[in-house]
DNA sequence: TCCATTTATCTTGACGTCGAGATAGTACCA
DNA sequence: TGGTACTATCTCGACGTCAAGATAAATGGA
């Protein structure tokens, strides 16, 4: 009896008329997400990065040489906004691990590239990263994971096509 | 070929030893992780509500008569801290959704209690949420949210438990 | 060539969250 | 009964995010 069980159950008790059955699984992944993020930033934070930096510093590292993309690009890569990156973008320009250029081609833009102790941060926060996600999963057998893996492609495929 | 499989592909590319296995399960955990957050926020917003008020109007809601309980077992029901919870209440407090009573048995602490208005809105929203979480869950068979559901569960578990 | 439109990036203000610390009241033991 | 330790809640400052709008440069058609 985890922490959903005992929601649902007070669902159950309060709102017996509604079927709480899609509830479990939708809060279970949500729990999942947290202690998640929370095991991949362990990582992250032992080298003075948090997911966001990690995030754009390893879009960087695998777009491969010259390491260097603009911020539309990370933009797109990311997901997320204008603000949200320039904002990224001034704490790495801080730390020193990515350099802003002017884009010869584009007076408008600029383009960000991975410093040399950036490069060599993100590489070896990979290194551990990977280890981490191998840790992170190894409590299935390669069976579950890959019932997962389709069951998630799956879900993630109908919800994304979905205009209902 | 989705976003996450790009990603993969780019690590592969450059850096081949990686074993990137779990990165593409992970990917796609994060991803539908924002999609489901994205899809369940448009109850909430319906009503002027977000994930943050809805979560603490649902606690409420669901303790059961007299739809009341301390800040102290929000915060133990809701998993966020004091400061967090210090805000949600102002905010919640300020829309008139919610009471803040002295508590009778102990001067440091308070009694948090939904008001009328809230009571009916939080019964409101949360059908039409059940009822957004059976169309999000909609695209799986019931074998696939089945096997999804133990096999999150058996993660869960395995994450939490984890000492290493 | 000129101007209206589009694009790339940055700025600003609001929000939700956290962690650390402040404040005030309770509990318990000597 | 005093005082120390503990607990409940709030305050404050920092952070990461977003949406909307500002700025500056590129583009394309008349």
């Amino acid at each position: 009896m985890d922490h959903v069980d005992k929601i649902v159950m007070q669902w159950q008790q309060e709102r017996p008329e509604l079927d709480v059955g899609p509830m479990a699984v939708i809060g279970r992944f949500k729990r999942l997400n947290t202690v998640l993020t929370e095991n991949l930033a362990r990582v992250y934070s032992t080298h003075g990065l948090n997911a966001a930096s990690f995030d754009v510093l390893a879009t960087l590292r695998r777009s491969g040489k010259p390491y260097a993309l603009s911020p539309s690009a990370l933009i797109d890569w990311t997901m997320v906004t204008s603000g949200t990156m320039t904002n990224r973008l001034d704490r790495l320009e801080a730390q020193g691990l990515i350099e802003r250029r002017p884009n010869p081609e584009d007076g408008r833009g600029s383009v960000v590239g991975l410093s040399k102790v950036g490069f060599k941060l993100i590489d070896q926060v990979v290194t551990e990263h990977v280890a981490n996600q191998h840790r992170i999963m190894s409590g299935l057998t390669s069976a579950s994971l890959e019932q997962l893996n389709t069951n998630l492609k799956t879900w993630l495929e109908a919800l994304e096509n979905d205009d209902s």
